[in-house]
DNA sequence: TAGATTGTTAATCGATTAACAATC
DNA sequence: TAGATTGTTAATCGATTAACAATC
């Protein structure tokens, strides 16, 4: 039983689907993949053929009922088992992170916080205490935590890294503007809030031009 | 005189090639395309390709000049001439990015910061003072800003993306949860924190399996 | 000059869109 | 049943990679 590999732009597309059959519930029983498309400016057939890969999630002539779409979304994500997180850097980008509330609605839960600042150690942020980066190859090792943010400066990124990989951790989602070095196994997501900021930066001198 | 379309993925990944030849400025004279795709994991003929969209940069049996390099790119990018930018949100998100160093050392400037809570509006974040969101109109109107990041909740995050379009802002970096509807004319890049948050948990569970 | 390495074109690969038979 | 709309295959489009002549 061979199955289809899915791209991995479709695997990206998919949070997008999950939050608008969210938006919808209650409100509506279902769509068409035609609405989805004008609601979500994509095609009607890249909606159903992203959706096809999970399984016929829709019924010919109807359409996709809202409240399976939602909840079978959220199955194929992970959503459905509760997941903890910890943070490594207590600047004001984790801070921030730590008391983000979508992550809770998710069903995110934060574990623990790290930093190395003395002065910040014991503090507490988002209903945790930050504990000393120390403490964090312990933590990680005894499986508290399944996937980490790192918010760190740039030079201490790959290092906690490296201490994450090594105790089994399931994966990063980097904010430090570096691109990760992990060990195969380990799911690495960067966002580089710069690299994002100089590329609209191009497209806002490009308007000017035109 | 026409010139070749840029696409778009190619513009995502000047950012990344900044950062390198930024790293390496007074560390080296050149570099090849094969030693930078080394790098940054893709490959020698992306590099190329990438980069002679933009002219003949590199020079046959020699290579890039990182210097010039990193000059040109930041051209490109727009980096060259100072850019104000403000804040529409002075949340945990809003305050981290008030104060996020890279923004100004790559020459972006904050100049004003909105919220809509009197508790917050006249506090100090970031070196400059927030203000009430009823001004915002105004401020950007007299040119005041040539882009605007969005970090207020959902809700609101259209109505505030109505004000600087009406205004003439230039460029939008939204991190709220929805996708913007902006006018003509005006770049937007939407940052979606829980969107990549749960593609990430898709991978975990992916690597779980294998 | 000989070796290195670019810029660019052609070949390949993958993703999106169009079309339509299947079927609710 | 007739109309709507899916799931899927084929056609198209675009992006990446390979190859190589140009040239420093």
């Amino acid at each position: 039983m061979k199955k289809k590999a899915i791209p991995e732009v479709v695997i990206d597309r998919l949070p997008r689907y999950y939050r608008y059959f969210r938006s919808q519930l209650g409100q509506r029983e279902k769509v068409s993949s035609r609405e989805l498309a004008d609601v979500l400016s994509t095609s009607a057939s890249q909606v159903r053929l992203d959706l096809s890969y999970f399984g016929g999630f829709g019924l010919q002539g109807y359409g996709y009922n809202v409240e399976e779409l939602y909840t079978r979304i959220g199955e194929i994500l992970g959503i459905d088992q509760e997941q903890y997180y910890i943070i490594i850097g207590a600047g004001r980008l984790g801070r921030a992170l730590a008391d983000f509330p979508v992550f809770r609605e998710v069903g995110f839960t934060l574990r623990a916080i790290f930093d190395n600042d003395p002065q910040v150690v014991g503090s507490r942020i988002g209903g945790v205490q930050v504990s000393d980066v120390a403490q964090l190859a312990g933590f990680v090792r005894n499986g508290q935590a399944g996937f980490a943010i790192i918010t760190t400066p740039p030079e201490a990124a790959q290092g906690v890294a490296d201490i994450l990989c090594q105790n089994g951790i399931k994966g990063i989602l980097n904010f430090a503007a570096l691109d990760l070095n992990v060990s195969p196994g380990v799911a690495v997501s960067n966002i580089h809030l710069t690299d994002r900021l100089l590329a609209l930066s191009y497209w806002i001198k490009e308007q000017r031009k035109a």
